[in-house]
DNA sequence: ACTTGTTGGTTGAAATTTGCAACTGACTGG
DNA sequence: CCAGTCAGTTGCAAATTTCAACCAACAAGT
């Protein structure tokens, strides 16, 4: 849980990273995106032993990532859906995803995400919230926020 | 090293979590995109042990992510730089950082990126190559390609 | 009633990975 | 010669992950 020695507000990053920085977690959700939703289901597609599985999955939905809805009684069970936190997400395993397909992947893309409604492909970029534009590494500038002086 | 016990293959986003899906791999990588380029700043940047971060530092030069260039001879120093491939995750940390700071910032985003042309901030959104428009979790549809048949 | 199967876990030991601190080797600057 | 920097390496302790076995609550079949 220690995870790097950063102060947990320095960097959004890290704070995201704190959530689901380890090896499991994109995996499990990558799972619950693509319709898993219960323990065995998950168990079963990722190979993950069920001790780490339960793990995982009680740290995502103690980060508010996953939340555990009952789906019978007589004996309860549950399954794991997405709260809003967790569909916010998606850029990161559509961005995963593209990266691998770039890079990693020599016959093509395995598989496609498609614009449900244009039947499209999706692709995920960083754009100019004023021009639009889809922006390369190398035009991104930062600014960090000064910090409101807590001792003067 | 070895991970999940997918197939190589059979997703893109464990192939590029093979690569960055480690505790300190995007943190590194953060630090080279903010301009942290040798050894040590690195180090001292993250708070990282020296023989991890060799560790990582190989890895990610392995995975043509990181290249290392030589700043000086007498003694040969390097410094590590980004590849084409390691500027392409910029999305997957810019995506990370907007989680971050919608989700897990009290205060409002530490830092804000900008569009050095626009000096307007920047967003990560997943986009249809079709009608252009920004696309929310839910209306992602998956298409897994079936594979060209090697044994009929 | 009894056995078998499913689901969602728990427990405990072994293997792997990470973190810490000390140390090295090549060299610079005084 | 002495101290200091840089980019690591080495050895060991601590934490995590994995594997395999086990369990409790039921359901279905015989």
């Amino acid at each position: 849980m220690a995870g790097p020695t950063t102060t947990p507000d320095s960097d959004s990053i890290s704070a995201a990273l704190a959530v689901i920085g380890d090896r499991w977690s994109l995996l499990v959700l990558r799972g619950v995106f693509r319709g898993l939703h219960r323990f065995s289901e998950l168990r079963d597609d990722l190979g993950i032993a069920s001790n780490l599985l339960t793990t995982r999955l009680c740290a995502l939905v103690e980060a508010d990532v996953l939340e555990k809805v009952p789906y019978q009684e007589r004996p309860v069970r549950h399954e794991y859906r997405l709260t809003p936190a967790g569909r916010d997400l998606s850029p990161v395993l559509v961005a995963l995803m593209q990266w691998g397909d770039t890079h990693r992947s020599p016959h093509g893309a395995p598989t496609t995400l498609l614009h449900a409604a244009c039947d499209a492909p999706i692709e995920n970029i960083n754009r100019c919230t004023s021009c639009g534009s889809s922006i390369d590494a190398h035009e991104i500038r930062s600014d960090t926020a000064t910090q409101p002086p807590e001792a003067p």
